[in-house]
DNA sequence: TGACAAAGTTAGCTGTAACTAACTATATTA
DNA sequence: TAATATAGTTAGTTACAGCTAACTTTGTCA
């Protein structure tokens, strides 16, 4: 029987992310790190906890290591590829600022579908093979936006 | 005075962004509209005006029609703003349908801060300034997109 | 103009997600 | 091994944002 994959609250998103990027190889962490990593106190991590285990998301036994179940790890893999490809958009495309680019993804994965992240991935490797073929896409729009300001400047 | 740009949460920029909307020319819209706009209780809506009001965006007294304040018009407008980039990018960039960016437009408006949002109205005058001169990215993309579906076609 | 419908408000409830303070369990180490 | 520090939980509170049901105000029209 295959699970109806519920959506969850940003929030849960979140702690299913920094479970799964804290965890690593060992698939363990503990619920202060979890705390640390998203920077609320331990008492929303146990809640948190409990809720993922409610839709079995997690092994989660009270004063013990912390773990992804197997549909867990699918959502938060998928949860991380949405950042991955948003940071990659924001950082090699539109050239924002690493701190800038990490913040926005952490907001926007919670607000795009899978359709709108498929096409975005398609158009970083659009653009990435654009550049490969020798037609440098990103360095035009850098100087785009170099004239827009030089020009802005004029202006004023 | 120059009042600090209090943050709003996404909720209350959705109704000022409803009551921006709706109100057009006049200025003045009514309760029952924004709960049809937002798909939300009268009684839902009568709780966020009163606490639009305590934030100075709207002028609102109890049985009476609803306007936006000055600041709120300008906070209205910037959300709005957002709204129209994140929607032409999806929709004329990314070739998403329609429905599915208006969706995605709602949701990523209140993620996404003034630095995307101004590099990501670049970008789409980038690509419409290069369809002018005669190189339609967008036309690429499409080929690319579909190039891609093609092998997958394949492999399967 | 008085009855009725529509619009708007109020009160009270629910669920989510955070917090602090106080408690319990586990681990460390003197 | 007993004391203590760290980790984790529980209980209770707060804020937000929605809801329904019942009430009040406003507008319409017979």
């Amino acid at each position: 029987m295959v699970m109806k994959k519920a959506k969850l609250s940003a929030s849960l998103e979140d702690y299913l992310e920094a479970i799964y990027n804290l965890a690593g190889e060992s698939n363990i962490t503990r619920s202060r790190d979890i705390a640390d990593q998203l920077g609320v106190s331990r008492a929303s991590v146990t809640g948190a906890l409990r809720a993922l285990k409610e839709k079995s998301l997690v092994n989660y036994q009270p004063y013990n290591y912390i773990s992804l179940t197997k549909s867990g790890q699918t959502a938060a893999a998928e949860i991380a590829n949405k950042h991955r490809i948003l940071k990659s958009f924001f950082i090699d495309i539109l050239d924002v600022k690493s701190d800038i680019a990490q913040q926005a993804a952490c907001k926007a994965e919670h607000a795009l579908g899978p359709d709108i992240i498929a096409k975005l991935l398609s158009f970083v490797e659009f653009v990435s093979h654009n550049n490969k073929n020798g037609h440098n896409l990103i360095m035009e729009f850098k100087k785009f936006c170099n004239n827009r300001k030089r020009i802005k400047a004029v202006k004023k």
